[in-house]
DNA sequence: TCTGTACCTTCCCCCGTGGCAGACTGCGAC
DNA sequence: GTCGCAGTCTGCCACGGGGGAAGGTACAGA
């Protein structure tokens, strides 16, 4: 009785809502003064909506959204307790993952900033994308892996740059790579490509090489920095990566050389792992990476 | 060589950032384009800004705001390993301090989604804020809480709502209140004050009942929701923060009944819990509240 | 030359908060 | 009655870190 008509700076400190707040709320429906005054436009809250108010708020603060905030009361209105149920057990596991996203970030700085490597040592998450296709030259040989690379590397290159295909106008339009055939590890005879992704006509004058558009997908994929000689490494972290999460492999296996040897130290190498995914859709769900 | 002007697509397929985000990191000064086609507009990137367009990935994904990672590759540049250690452990601590608010929020979620109390009975948090002063009028008494309480509130009702009051127009502004004297708790003989804000002009007959500006400061508080039975233990949930946040205390005390026994079952009665601070600036800094 | 596609800019949206400006209203006090 | 202040109104911009759409231009392969 008696106390009613509560202007909005007291029903902003009754149930702690910001005035900023209480307008937008008013705006979207969710808490909607009793009397709004026409000719001054000033909200009149009842008494009764004190306990309206304070539930948003609260629930405002265990972080739903105005939405669920909205659901939530039409459906305590309603005792529907499923709705509620589902609602805060949703929230549960969105504060959960939050909080794993989290701690494991804080495990990386933790580890990290001891000795500063992240800033230096391109720390990277494998991550789940496409990768478009491309028309590319490539070679393939056979060999022990550094060895081989390097000869077909140098074999790509020799074509490419011939006088011959540069007055003609190719391009390379994205770094070099090498595609993996073998689905584990070779110290030696292991099959190998090493391509270039290009544009324009090629002549070709090596029987081995070929021109073609070499298809894209998803893919796992993960960013190496340093000396080509720790790629293993990186193959064995997301090689585990992949192991953990599902992933379902072609047993293709790429490495795009992102920045070049004869531009930047040892140190400074870019390199991109790829595993080429199955393309069946109902594999694995993609982690957000972080 | 050769693989240099690399446009927005391929960039971002590289670094794994948005072409939005790109664009948006352009025009703040974060990663420009090393050529930018003044006629089309199209941006180009060079390969050496790889390495950056994935540092800044990196921490993005580490939750640094794009001023701080600024910051941070100025650093990295400069090595100036003070300013990265500093921001390092800045992040570390608002990571920590929110996942102590998430597991907060969690706690109260696990509690709360088997018996659904949450919906039903308003937990609030304790929270530092600024009561207004607001005139009141006020009647004095000793004596059990509850029955003096009950006393001083009829005698209080009488005056205010007596037809003389009522012709000349006096409101009640605000709840009705009652105020504690008392620092500790007294079965009997306990001084208390129930009072009501008001506006208009009052006359008065009792002879106890005073009209005066109640005054202001800042106050913790809590709101209840139960039958006023339990106003107990929201007492000492309120003391037990109080304590814990080393709030120094004034001694003075107030329940603030925000809804009216008339209109709501027990089990829907709101009241406001407030202990008063004392007013010196350094005293305790204030709870940021869930 | 034609046809996708990649790329450009511009605008509005998310969510809740904060600030500012300019105009009006309510109320206590004289 | 009337002064002055505090309260309230609307409206706009900004934050962060983008997402999405619209409508238009440029580039690549055939």
């Amino acid at each position: 009785m008696a106390f009613d008509q509560i202007p909005i700076g007291k029903f902003s400190l009754i149930t702690r809502l910001s005035q900023k707040a209480l307008r937008l709320y008013d705006e979207r429906g969710l808490l909607v003064p009793e009397v709004k005054d026409l000719c001054t436009g000033y909200r009149y809250y009842a008494g009764t909506q004190i306990a309206r108010g304070v539930s948003i708020k609260t629930l405002c603060g265990l972080g739903f959204p105005l939405g669920e905030i909205d659901r939530l009361l039409v459906a305590k209105d309603t005792h529907d307790t499923a709705t509620i149920r589902e609602l805060f057990s949703k929230r549960r596991r969105e504060i959960r993952s939050e909080v794993h996203r989290l701690q494991h970030i804080e495990e990386i700085l933790e580890n990290e900033d001891t000795s500063l490597d992240l800033m230096y040592m391109t720390q990277n998450e494998p991550l789940i994308k496409d990768v478009p296709s491309q028309r590319i030259v490539g070679k393939k040989g056979t060999g022990s892996y550094s060895e081989t690379i390097s000869r077909l590397m140098s074999d790509l290159c020799g074509q490419i740059f011939s006088c011959e295909n540069q007055k003609n106008g190719l391009h390379v339009t994205g770094p070099f790579m090498t595609l993996y055939y073998d689905c584990e590890y070779r110290e030696k005879d292991a099959m190998m490509e090493c391509a270039a992704p290009i544009s324009g006509r090629m002549v070709l004058s090596d029987p081995v090489m070929d021109v073609r558009t070499l298809p894209g997908g998803k893919c796992l994929t993960l960013i190496h920095k340093g000396p080509y000689a720790n790629l293993h490494e990186a193959w064995s972290r997301i090689g585990a990566y992949a192991e953990q999460h599902n992933f379902v492999s072609t047993g293709l296996h790429r490495e795009v050389y992102l920045n070049d040897p004869n531009d930047v130290s040892d140190e400074e190498l870019l390199t991109e792992l790829q595993i080429l995914q199955i393309p069946v859709e109902a594999a694995a769900p993609g982690p957000a990476g972080i």
